[in-house]
DNA sequence: CTACAATACTAACGAACGTTAAGTAAAGGA
DNA sequence: TCCTTTACTTAACGTTCGTTAGTATTGTAG
């Protein structure tokens, strides 16, 4: 019964739920019967639903966003930006969903206002970083802003396509579209 | 009482709560109360609560992007483009609302297969259909599918952050967005 | 004035929800 | 051996949901 720790079964298959139907179409007794155990089991390792949705952003999705923002990045920086993001292609199932949920949350779709707040914060986080690894390829350029603008306005679009809208993206794609940005 | 259409007054109460609260989360009874109607009069005019969700998709939504797909265009390209994303932020908070709506379940957050599917066929014609606009002006570059690609998903973005962040764009970064795509 | 449709309401149905009370089974240290 | 802790169960609580049956009110055409 216990092929592995309950409390992590729980939270796999209410990943699945909540991007599936959304937080209130979720409902712990699915949940349950999805994770093949008892109601009240998941009352018993999570305080209630809030506390297991919340979980699932605050730990699984900025994990996940920690660990893709600290890639090592290599010297071209148009090969850096295209394996940034071609190989969310390859994410898990599991991670993809994570993702999914919490980009649901960073559009306020979904999440309460504490959650927002986390975003919110995030977000002021991704400019600045993304202008430091740009600064030095964009030395000679008059509109350096506007271009770090354009190029995380471009990510964006390609992460939603790629996690959100489940597509899959070829190498040579996403090459073409950042180089078209950063050669500007 | 009935100082405006009744019908039409409990799908602009919809709109607020579906946006707000999504669908599993928009009850029935809150409608009926926030119209300060009885809560059968709902039933009177909509047959259940998907139909009344699924005409706001299908009517109110589609509308509004068939209203903009229609936009006479300027035979300056960057300054059409930027027009079509700036006049956005001009939008009235319920054509926002309805677009925000449509925007969740083009990304597959809310809606069922149906809907899906109507917005797959629209997706599918965006490319061609700026494709179409952006060929007299892209006749001496040989990347001009990449380029159309990635003005396409810049548009996406910028519409995002309008309409479902709710956040204002100015001109001038949305002029300087667009011209480092097309000037490449 | 009357009859009949259109518009509105009160009240309630059964089902499903989140959550918890209360108890059992197993395990492990004293 | 007893006792405490951990893991789990059945059963039910009260609430709210979508939906409808039944009835009253209103507007209007004859």
């Amino acid at each position: 019964m216990t092929e592995k720790d309950l409390r992590e079964r729980i939270k796999e298959v209410a990943v699945e739920h909540f991007d599936t139907n959304g937080y209130h179409g979720t409902t712990i007794r699915n949940i349950a019967k999805d994770v093949n155990c008892s109601l009240p089991m998941i009352y018993y390792y999570y305080k209630n639903k809030k506390e297991l949705f919340d979980e699932i952003i605050k730990k699984e999705f900025f994990n996940l966003l920690k660990k893709q923002a600290s890639l090592l990045k290599t010297d071209n920086i148009i090969d850096f930006y295209t394996k940034f993001i071609f190989d969310l292609n390859s994410l898990s199932n599991y991670d993809k969903k994570v993702y999914r949920l919490g980009i649901k949350v960073y559009l306020s779709f979904e999440g309460d206002e504490e959650l927002m707040k986390l975003m919110d914060e995030w977000e002021k986080s991704i400019l600045p970083r993304h202008r430091e690894i740009l600064k030095p390829h964009l030395k000679n350029v008059n509109n350096e802003k506007a271009i770090v603008r354009t190029l995380v306005h471009l990510l964006e679009t390609m992460i939603e396509n790629i996690v959100v809208k489940n597509r899959y993206l070829p190498e040579d794609e996403i090459r073409e579209e950042i180089s078209i940005v950063l050669k500007s």
